[in-house]
DNA sequence: GCCATTTATACTCTCCGTGAGCATAAGATG
DNA sequence: CATCTTATGCTCACGGAGAGTATAAATGGC
């Protein structure tokens, strides 16, 4: 980096790049997390960016709205990648990825498109807590990061190693912490668990469960999965993935597939009520099992009266 | 973009683009928080990043050791811009800038670079609410906002742009979110009283008090220090900032210099030793006013203990 | 040496958010 | 009508956070 901040754009071959967006598209339906993916499922949405528009955001925006045929509801930027062993040739043109979260309602969708959607826990199984604990954490996952952690090479590095383990995976009864997807991943791949791992080949057999992506597609996704988890925690942004009306169990059911985690029903519907995010209707939802329940739309005034200040799910760590 | 994952790298001339780094380097000093600055504290340290690294961060650290000759602490992606209208000029190179916001310890940048220290208030007077809130907010900037909110065309918008000021600056008796920097400076930028907009272009009279900065360094500025704001919260980075011992009290000083606020020094100091962050030294602050206090060291345990999980500071929204 | 001043440090008290559980209501189905 | 399922109202206990009181330990001025 030179110290001239204005003559920054000096065009030496060398710094020539070129930009690839990658997207994290999100929606939910009946209680099912889904991304957009291409390729069969093996890779996120992306291609390079086209300066044509006026920003990234633009561009994204105006690329998914052809896809899908229907407008984004919320975009948030992700992470801008621009390691150099990432496209895999070594001194091709260089590559900066720059990856986005985008949530839409997944019912908008077009047909005839090559894009369609994906369960997220496809690629992320032990991300499902929603049911407890996936059985092969402790049944696979654990001996395997066990043995992992026993193969550093001194025993304060070991015991270092399963720390981390039983950190991120809530071993040894610690909690499970749904927002470290990342971190599992990215420990997963340490661990040589991962078959997109390079140092995982020939040992297909030693892999945990889940379908792998393309590149580090599956990493993006798993920062994408992250930020979402963090984020419905203090900001509104759940009802991008609601229809226009919804029952709070709906609501819930949504909020619960994106956390990976049950949340109490009554504490749920006390705090979503006592913050006035959203009205009644007037009417009750149709064909249900049960008592029916009212039906709700989101307060956008709220996007207003509280701009960026505070929505709060009952999700807290203990 | 196209859909295509893998190919993403068609060297089309007009993809290809210039990738810049800028960093906002912070650092605390006395319980002044500065920022690194360059030409005579108008821009931030910025400049074409070198693909000989392999990656952004590796680039970034590179730069900032042989800048002040001391490892940087702590680094973290801020955000991309691809903005068309950035530059300045209209179809030269596109340039895509990816921001940094990295900690550092003052005391130990070398000298004799041109690069130096300038307090982050400076840029920001009205981000200062140690000793309650600035009075120019309500003599100088209430006024000149309420005058732009009444500026918009309906009484709608009137009130919703009024509405925006109060919830950003904390008027009409809200509470002061320290977090919301970007906010409020994008909310002066858009009603013109920024220097930096080119809209008040001849009505320098009427801009609000703070240095300017080149381009759009003031809002990557804003940024940082709304990343770092909310950061401290929930993460022990403020040890970063410190030496390598300090008080109870320097140490709440510094995040007093960071959050821009007071916070309660009893409860202070409860936080921080129930959360076991710090150790004794056995050492006792000399050259003090007042009682000595003892001297305390940050646990770096306690980066391995709780890996993500969390650190808690009393700044929480009331 | 005494006092004012400044900082350090220990306790206490109250309020409220949150987790958790109990109880009841209102539909559908057989 | 019994049962199942979901909706919805209410209570209770715990713990964290804000805020205040009180005391200890140093300095400097008189």
């Amino acid at each position: 980096m030179a110290r001239s901040p204005q003559k920054s754009s000096t065009p030496a071959s060398g710094n020539a790049v070129t930009a690839d967006l990658v997207a994290v598209l999100v929606a939910v339906t009946d209680g099912t997390p889904d991304i957009m993916t291409i390729a069969g499922g093996s890779a996120l949405p992306s291609g390079p960016f086209e300066f044509t528009h006026r920003s990234l955001q633009t561009a994204l925006r105006a690329w998914v709205e052809a896809q899908t045929g229907h407008p984004l509801g919320y975009v948030e930027q992700l992470y801008t990648f621009a390691d150099r062993g990432r496209s895999g040739d070594a001194r091709s043109p260089h590559s900066v990825s720059i990856s986005y979260l985008g949530l839409t309602r997944e019912d908008e969708v077009g047909e005839g498109f090559e894009a369609h959607w994906s369960g997220w826990y496809d690629y992320f199984p032990w991300e499902d807590h929603r049911a407890g604990a996936p059985g092969f954490i402790a049944k696979s996952i654990a001996p395997k990061l066990k043995a992992w952690a026993k193969a550093a090479p001194s025993p304060a590095l070991q015991r270092e190693r399963w720390q981390r383990c039983a950190i991120t995976f809530g071993l040894d009864d610690r909690d499970w912490n749904e927002e470290l997807v990342l971190q599992r991943y990215e420990l997963l791949w340490e661990a040589s668990l991962i078959p997109e791992a390079n140092h995982s080949r020939g040992r297909e057999a030693s892999v945990v469960p889940g379908k792998p992506m393309t590149a580090d597609h599956r990493r993006i996704l798993a920062t994408g999965i992250a930020r979402l988890r963090a984020k419905i925690k203090y900001r509104p942004v759940v009802f991008e993935l609601m229809p226009a009306e919804f029952t709070l169990l709906q609501l819930q059911r949504s909020v619960e597939a994106l956390a990976g985690r049950l949340v109490h029903k009554q504490n749920f519907r006390r705090l979503i009520e006592q913050q006035e995010l959203v009205e009644e209707t007037g009417a009750m939802a149709a064909d249900t099992v049960g008592r029916p329940a009212k039906l709700f739309r989101f307060r956008h005034a709220v996007l207003a009266e509280r701009a960026v200040a505070g929505t709060k799910l009952p999700l807290s760590r203990t």
